[in-house]
Formats: C-alpha cells, structure tokens, sequence
RNA sequence: GCCUCUGUGGUGGAAUUGGUAGACACGCAGGACUUAAAAUCCUGUGACCUCAACAGUCGUGCGGGUUCAAGUCCCGCCGGAGGUACCA
C-alpha cells in the first residue's frame, strides 16, 4: 500500500520535540503543569500573609458513583476564576475543596450489595478527585475535608454538645450556656406561658414553677424542663416518616409529600426524635438577609421558608368547660365575623370536647384523617373535608355560641392547631362553610362575600360593634389592644419555620454523642470525642424496627449505657464546613480562633439554588449559634452568594421508520420517500434490511413516513446534530445491519450506497433537551472533553456557554470555536514557524487592543460576567492576529489576563517567555486610559432617531462646531430633504441626532 | 394561586449608566490549499424588496406610553423556566 511521503512525516514530528512546539499540544501542556502543581503546591493558602484575604468556596460535592458530569464544574470553574483572578490581583486566597461524603446513596448501595459504604464512599472519592485534577483547579488540597472521616465529625458532635449545653436568651437575643438559664431559674423560677425567657415558640403548656420547687425536683424532673429550653433536644413532634427509607425527613428533604431523594411517600408521624431549635433562630435569620449579597430569588425562598406573620393569639372559652380553646390569627379586625372554629384533627383537646353524639363520626373522621398520607393530603387541598365536634365555644364579644369543627385543612404544626374561622373574608374558611352550609359573615365593605370570599386588606369594618367604621390597619390594632384588655390573648408573631428534626434512623451519618443513664439522655465528654461509628452485621434496622446501630454488638458507653441509635442527617456536617477549611488539620478545636479571626466568613459562595430552604438555612443557623458563643468572629457565612445554573442534557435521537411500503413491482423492495428541497423523490432500498433510520433533515411532518424517536444516539458519536456513522456502529454493533437514509443515500455497514441523486451523505439527528441520564446515552463526563479538547477548552467553553446563572443544556456545537480560539493564541507566538517573541517597542493600535481587553476582563470578572470575558479574549487574538504581533510588550499581559481562565497555556508560554516562576503570581495588568484615546471619532447621525451614515470627526470638537459640520455634510442634506431640522441633539462622542 | 427569573437571527448568546441592535462563536453558503479528506485560511450570512449595487421597508414575545432617542424606563397582556403552596 502506498504511504504518502508526507503523512509519514508528519508522525516523525509528532514524536520529536520540534513537533510539539509547532502545534499546540494541550494534552503534554496539561499533564505537565498539573504535575508541577501537585509538587509544588502554588495554591497552598498562606495563615500569617500580609496580603488581604480572599475565600472563595464553591458547595462540595457529595461524591456518588456515577462520577461528576459536565454540569458539575461549571461552578468550580468560575470559582476557580475568581480565585486565581485574585492572586494575580494581590490576595491570599483560600479556595479549597472537599467531600459531603455522608449519605443515604452509598448506605442503599451497602444494603444492596453488603458493601461497606465507608469503601464505596472511599472509591467515589478517588474517582472525583482524579476528575477534578484533570480540569486543572487551583484547589488547595492540603485543606481536605470529608465529613465522614472520624476527625471531622468529631468537631460536628462537638458543636452538637454545644447547641445541647446552649439556649436561647430573647432577653439579650443570643444563645448562651444552659447555667445562666439555670441560675435564672434558681432565682426566678418559671412563671409559665407569659414568662418573657419562653424561647422557640414552645406551644405546649409548661407548668410554672417557683424557685424552691426548682431546688427540690429530681434529677429526671430538671433534664425534662431543661429539654424545652435546649438548642438541640429531645422532644416529641409531628415528623416526616418515610417508610420506604426507614428513616424521618427534615421538611426541606420532603418535596410534594415525597422524599427528595427516591420519591418514597411520607407520612406524618408523632415520635420521640432529637431536633434542631432552628426557630429560635427566625427573627435573626430574617434579618440577617438584608446585610449579604444573596441573589434576590434565594433571599425570598429563604423568607418566605420562615414565614413571619404578625397577628395576635386569642382564647375562646369552651361553652360548659373551664377549657378554653387558643387560636392565632392575623385578622383580629374580623372577630365579628367568626362563624365558627376549626380545629386540626391531632389537636389534643378533639376527644375532650366531642359530645357524646358525635364520637362515632369524629372519631372516624379523625382515624382517616391521620392516616392519610401527606401526598394525598396535598393533592387534593380543594377537597373539603371536616366533622362537627358538638362543641361549642362562646364568642368572647357577642358572648353568642359558635360551633367547633374539626377540619384537616387546619394544620396541627403550625400556630395552634386551631383557627376562627372567618368565611366572609378567609378564602379556605369559606370553602369549607360553603361546604357544610355554614353562616357567612360580612365584616369588611367591599364585594358581597356569599359567593366569593373577600381577603384583601382593604376597607372599613362593618357590623362589627367597636371597630365599625375603622379601616382594616386601623381595626387590627384596636382589636388586639381591646383582646390584650380583656385578657383574652396578645399580640404575637409567628413563623412557618419549624424546628429541624436531627435524627435518622439510618447509618451512614455521623453518631449522636448521647448516651442514657436511667432513662435521661446525656451527652458525652467533650474530650471522649469522636464517638466513631460503629460496625454492624447488616446495614438494615433491627427485628425490633431499631435503627442499624442497634445492631452494634456491645455499643455502650462505658461499657453499661445505651448510646443514641439514630444518626445525624445529611445537612449536619455542610453546616459548618467553611469553617473547618480554614485549619483543616486541628484536633484541639474545630478551628483556630486566630484563624477563623483571620478568614472570618467566606468572600464568594458558587452553588446551586437547591439548597436555599435546607443547607443555606442550616449554615446560616450554625454560623449565628456559634457567633454567640464567642467561637467565630462572624455571623453569617457568606457575604456573597451565586447560584450556576443547572446544565441540563442534550440527547440526539435518531428517526425510525415504522411504516413499510413494498414496491409493487419489486417484492424484494421497500420504497423510501424522501423529500429533496421540495420534490418527493421515490427510492428502494432492500426489503431484507429491518433497521431503517432516516436523517432529520429530510423528514417531512406529512410525508407518508410513520416514525418513532425512541432510539438515542450516543452524544459523543454526534457532532452538531450530524451522526458519525463509522463510530456510531462501533458504539452500537447491532445497527452495522440498519440503514441510514440521508438525501442521497443510505448508509449501510458503514458504506454509503448511493441514490444517484447528487445529495448528501450526511445523517442528521434530531436534538432534544432531557435530563442528563445513563439511559438517554446523553452524559458527558469533563474527562471526555479533556480527552478530545483540553482542561483549557473545557474551561472556556463552560464559560462560553452563556451567563454563570442561567440554567442551558450542555451542547459540544461550539466548542471548535472555542479550542480554535486556543490554537490561533498559540500561533500568536509561532509565527514564523518556530517560538519567536519580538522585544521591539509596541505600536500604538496594539497597545489600543491590550488596553481595551484588559478593561473589558476586569469590569466582566468583577461582575461575573465570564461569559463575555471569553468573547472579548477572541476578539483581542483575533486583532493581534491580523496585526501579525508578537511583541512580549502585548503578549505577556495578555497571558496574565488569560490565565486564570485558561491556566495551562498560560503557564506554558509564560515559561516559553523566560520566567521561572509560575505565572499565577504576576501581578494583574493595569489598565491605561491613555491608549483608549482616539484623535477622532466616527458620529453615528441619525434622523428622527434612525441611524442613516457614519461621519467621522475630530474627537475633541465641541457641541456647536460638530453641529456645524454634520450640517454641512453633504449626505446630512440628501436626509433633510430640504426640510429646516427642528432640534440637533448631540452627545458628544456619542451621536448625533436630528429631529425633524 | 403566590414569589423569583426569563423572552433578541437557523443556534448559544452580546449590547455594563436609555445613544450605531445582532459583538463573539456555532451552523450554513462560496472560495483558497489538497489527488482527496481532515486541519487551516479568506469572503458572505437578521428578514423583506432587487439580477445586482446604491438605496429602501420591517425588525429585540404582544398592545400601549414616556423620550430627540427604548432590547434597556413605565402601564397592561401573553408565553417559558425554577421555587413554593390549605401557614390562618
């Protein structure tokens, strides 16, 4: 066979040096300066700099066994932007990186398979970390953390026996040690509900005592009182119990009475469980809001998660009872339209008040009720259903009496578990009378409400005795002053935050440092910490319905006590992690107090909105407790905060035809029509092959074809929506027996017979927007990328994509444009065929395209915007290629500018220039305003606001010596059509207009 | 329903404080180099009208408004994405 000459010497150089020079070879720049990195660590974050400090932190990843995809560094590389940006701008940067390495994937994959998750776990990691060496990141990997490793959550159990020894004083609004609570009650006792040190919204009744009776209660007495005022704490509650996972739920991990992950139904269940007292925290964390620079749409999911509502508490006597019913409720204005109340059927007073008559019903009413699951609950919120107690109360106005019901749309978790129900002017109260023909009030002028609710704010009281005439605002508060009067209730705020329940019953999370002596929970020394998670035969819950660690054989402290079974949840460990960053090594303290003095909170936060109502609230929670303890210098964790968008999949389907049409004349034929621009050409192909795909581009929607679109192609045989047919065959030996079709021709077994048409031979698919999934055969993995492209493309081209925040499906369309873009910057020092830099003194429009970049970089950086940072990097090569410079005077800032985007390449020249130290330190270009300067301009001159030509002037003209020129331009004529121009507008280096 | 974001060529997207809409890139079309292909380079490319040029008309989801000038500001609609939902 002949070889030509050529070809062959063109792998000669391909193995030689001289070769690599001459081309850009991204895969031996990558590896090469990825190695230097890890050996020389240039990203070591300095504790003791004299430089100001930066920390950018992006959300680490939980590492899973799919491995990363695409989507997942297009924040790392941002961050990483931002982080090498800074260095070269002068900061000490800590940019670190880690593993949320507790969760329930791996504990599923372990009860599937008996494989320890720890070694999963362990193996994913490997994995993760080689995935993200390979793009290249300017991590400091010293700083490590893993949230599942025993040095870790040792600090995680320890802030945990923290929050237990910790409540929360409103008196001087922070969180301080459990003794000064004690003291308090040493000196003052309790006074119950009214006392002002009530703290976490506690709605249960706690008896008052006085401080002699405190001094004489038992051991178990004084743990169970202290248990209401805890910051973590033991208590019975409402939880999301998902049976199917075996495990509670916080709210945020249940979407649509689901589970988050695996979609398993939740139900409500009362259970003993330890819980975070995060609504202690409401007010604060509302507040704290206003002071970060959130995006807008994260801070309103954050409000609207805790809910406050200001209204006012208000007790209704039971009619033949010294009880009294509680409801809360933020219309007081529309007390006189109270028609009757409802209650939520776990309200504790339903079988205390039920008549006789109606036990049967209500009771029934009640067992369905509980038993529904919370999916079905929510799906059908406009079905009214409820049952009448037989109760009544007694208007504490009108003194008239008004019925009790039971209904489930009142919610037992939130405010009382009971409502007045205001038909009139409450939308839900007002189905629910409808329903069961109940009076309707109109209290409020405006619309008639017999049909229709009326629940704005807005208008004067009516038949309302002393609030008649009143406007709402005004009628709100003169009704809570005359309720705080009479003693019947008082103004009261309210959040929709509820407490964080901290238990799971599963085993792959961190232990609860707890341990119970005669049936009352303590935790353990701090310095007996980590209490390590022990091993057990099954990964399952016991007989018993135990969680796993029940299984523990002779788990007990001291060998005697009983610890914890349950573990802590996901977000435990996420919620302090920034911290552990900034001295990841320490076993005296989860940090250094000087360091965390030093690095405080963290400058730029990357990360998906996801967790705006779960991880962000909880770290927010964490960073506040340990702010008031003295342990951290700062009380938020983030000063800014960006969400990346999601990067969906692209999938390429390919067209099957269904409908088989034999040729009539031709048994062993099957016809094809295709169409050709607009002409139906008729074709045969061999009625034996069985697989016939047809190309996009030549389907027409009412031709007679009959296709489906069930079958993918892989994504990475596909380019531009153009099937590669040779490896598309490899990928899928079955189709080398399937036909083709394009316009002029099928392909079959990798050969294109021809039509005899003279049209194409190219396949296209069909693109479409799904989920990135195995079975769709539309991941892409960054290794794939790096492998074909470079880290350095795949950085750009992430970057390319569009806007950092904006979610957009992964597609490889342009990434030719971007690595094009890399090989022409490379030439730039290759232009005479070997590495040549000029020393010469550079001319004027080149230092104009050095200037003008270096403007453009640092405005796009410092507003995120990367996107166009790419962009206008093509432009500058693009204008330093066509002015054929290679001067160092322009290429060397241009490589500092590039570098933080495109590191390898960048490195690799900057040492091809002569330097010996890494580039990732030399200092940012200035931008000089000098070299923007032009003597002229080129006016735009519009008419009546129309663009019509371009004139070129003197930029340093004035205001009339420009008008006086465009007027006597000789086009300006031809436009004024001998008109007189009523108006000249003139910007000066702007435009020019003239209104007619 | 409510909240947040969003709507610009065939496609991804630019236009930062109201001032030349469509930068840059993909794709497409044509050309150069090549036996050929790949790679690379050059030219053109919003739509309509025209053989073409010059010119012209239209054009940033729709309808109004403010302004010398609107993708950008205001009012009212429509579509898309995400979040959230008996929270009294």
């Amino acid at each position: 066979m002949p070889f030509p000459l050529k070809s062959y010497l063109c792998i000669l150089y391909k193995n030689s040096t001289f070769y690599d020079y001459m081309e850009y070879n991204f895969k031996d720049i990558e590896n090469k300066w990825q190695k230097i990195w890890k050996d020389t660590k240039p990203f070591k974050a300095d504790n003791t700099s004299t430089k100001p400090k930066y920390y950018v932190l992006d959300m680490f990843p939980y590492p899973s066994g799919a491995g990363l995809h695409v989507g997942h560094p297009l924040g790392y590389i941002a961050s990483d932007i931002m982080a090498r940006y800074k260095r070269h701008k002068g900061f000490n940067v800590l940019h670190p990186m880690g593993y949320d390495s507790f969760g329930l994937p791996a504990e599923q994959y372990a009860i599937q398979t008996g494989q320890h998750p720890a070694v999963t776990t362990e193996q994913n990691i490997a994995r993760y970390r080689e995935q993200l060496d390979k793009i290249g990141f300017s991590f400091d990997w010293d700083r490590e953390v893993r949230t599942s490793d025993p040095s870790y959550y040792k600090w995680t159990q320890w802030i945990f026996i923290q929050l237990f020894n910790s409540w929360y004083n409103p008196r001087n609004n922070k969180a301080e040690p459990i003794e000064s609570l004690i003291k308090i009650f040493e000196t003052e006792g309790f006074k119950g509900l009214t006392h002002d040190i009530l703290t976490g919204d506690i709605e249960k009744e706690l008896e008052a005592f006085t401080p002699e009776q405190w001094k004489n209660f038992d051991e178990k007495k004084r743990s169970d009182v202290l248990m209401n005022f805890r910051l973590t704490y033991l208590g019975e509650a409402y939880v999301n119990w998902c049976p199917a996972l075996g495990t509670v739920l916080a709210n945020d991990e249940v979407k649509d009475g689901v589970s988050e992950r695996g979609g398993h139904p939740v139900e409500r269940k009362l259970m003993k469980q330890w819980s975070m007292r995060i609504t202690a925290y409401a007010q604060r964390l509302l507040d704290g809001l206003d002071t970060i620079d959130w995006t807008e749409s994260l801070k309103e999911s954050q409000r609207y998660w805790i809910g406050r509502s200001e209204g006012t508490s208000l007790k209704f006597q039971i009619e033949n009872s010294d009880l009294h019913l509680e409801v809360f409720t933020t219309r007081p204005d529309t007390i006189f339209g109270v028609s009757f109340i409802t209650i939520a059927p776990e309200h504790e007073y339903v079988d205390t008040i039920t008549t006789a008559e109606q036990k049967a019903a209500v009771l029934d009413y009640v067992t369905k009720a509980k038993n529904r699951s919370e999916r079905e609950r929510q799906a059908d919120v406009t079905k009214v259903s409820g049952v009448f107690t037989g109760a009544y109360v007694i208007h504490p106005f009108t003194g008239k009496k008004v019925q009790i019901w039971v209904g489930d749309y009142v919610l037992a978790g939130y405010g009382t578990g009971a409502v007045m129900a205001v038909p009139g002017h409450d939308e839900r109260d007002h189905r629910f009378a409808k329903h069961f023909g109940l009076p309707i009030l109109q209290v409020v002028e405006g619309p008639d409400v017999q049909e229709q609710s009326y629940d704005a704010k807005e208008g004067k009281c009516i038949n309302s005795d002393f609030l008649n005439g009143l406007e709402v605002k005004a009628a709100i508060k003169k009704a809570i002053e005359e309720i705080e009067k009479r003693n019947l209730g008082k103004g009261k705020t309210n959040y929709r935050l509820r407490d964080a329940v901290f238990g799971r019953q599963r085993y792959w999370g961190e232990p609860i440092p707890v341990y119970y002596k005669d049936g009352i929970p303590h935790v353990m020394p701090e310095n007996e910490l980590p209490l390590v998670l022990p091993e057990v035969d099954k990964f399952l819950p016991t007989e018993d319905g135990e969680p796993p660690l029940a299984r523990a054989k002779d788990w007990k402290y001291k060998g005697q006590y009983d610890y914890e079974w349950t573990t802590m949840p996901g977000w435990a460990g996420s919620s302090w992690y920034f911290l552990r960053y900034m001295d990841a090594k320490n076993d005296k303290a989860f940090a250094d107090k000087k360091l965390t003095d030093y690095w405080q909170n963290v400058d730029l936060y990357i990360g998906g909105s996801e967790h705006a109502t779960g991880h962000l609230l909880y770290v927010r929670f964490w960073t506040k407790f340990l702010f008031d303890r003295g342990f951290i210098a700062v009380d938020e964790p983030a000063k800014k905060l960006i969400n990346q968008g999601m990067i969906q999949g692209m999938s390429e389907k390919i067209n099957r035809l269904i409908s088989v049409e034999k040729n009539p004349d031709d048994n062993n034929k099957r016809l094809i029509y295709i169409y050709k621009g607009s002409v139906l050409e008729e074709h045969n192909i061999p009625l034996a092959i069985k697989n016939v795909f047809i190309s996009s581009d030549i389907i027409d929607k009412s031709s007679k074809f009959d296709y489906s679109t069930d079958k993918y192609a892989n994504v990475n045989n596909v380019s531009n929506s153009v099937l590669d047919i040779k490896k598309h065959l490899e990928w899928w030996n079955e189709d080398s027996a399937a036909a083709f079709i394009c316009e002029g021709g099928y392909w079959l077994n990798n050969e294109f017979i021809s039509f005899n048409n003279n049209g194409s031979n190219i396949f296209k698919t069909t693109p479409e927007v799904e989920k990135m999934s195995k079975s769709k055969h539309n991941v892409q993995t960054p290794d794939d990328i790096c492998e074909k492209f470079g880290a350095d493309t795949l950085r750009l081209y992430e970057m390319f994509l569009g806007p950092l925040e904006q979610s957009k499906p992964w597609n490889t369309n342009g990434i030719t444009g971007v690595s094009g873009f890399l090989k022409k910057l490379w030439r730039l020092f290759y232009q005479t065929g070997s590495f040549v830099v000029s020393e010469d003194a550079p001319t004027k429009p080149e230092l104009k395209t050095l200037h003008k970049t270096i403007k453009k970089i640092t405005e796009d950086i410092e507003r995120f915007s990367f996107n166009t940072s790419v962009s206008n990097f093509m432009i500058c090569v693009n204008e330093l290629s066509d002015l054929k410079c290679n001067k160092r005077a322009i290429l060397e800032p241009l490589l500092v500018l590039i570098s933080p985007y495109a590191p390898h390449v960048a490195e690799e020249l900057w040492e091809k220039l002569g330097h010996k130290g890494s580039i990732a330190f030399a200092a940012f270009p200035e931008f000089n305003e000098a070299h923007l300067v032009e003597d002229n301009f080129n006016y735009p001159i519009s008419f009546n606001g129309k663009m019509r030509f371009n004139l070129e002037l003197a930029a340093n003209l004035s205001v009339q010596e420009i008008e006086k020129l465009v007027m006597e331009a000789e086009q300006t004529h031809k436009y004024l059509e001998g008109k007189q121009p009523k108006k000249v507008i003139i910007v000066p280096k702007k435009i020019v207009n003239i209104v007619m």
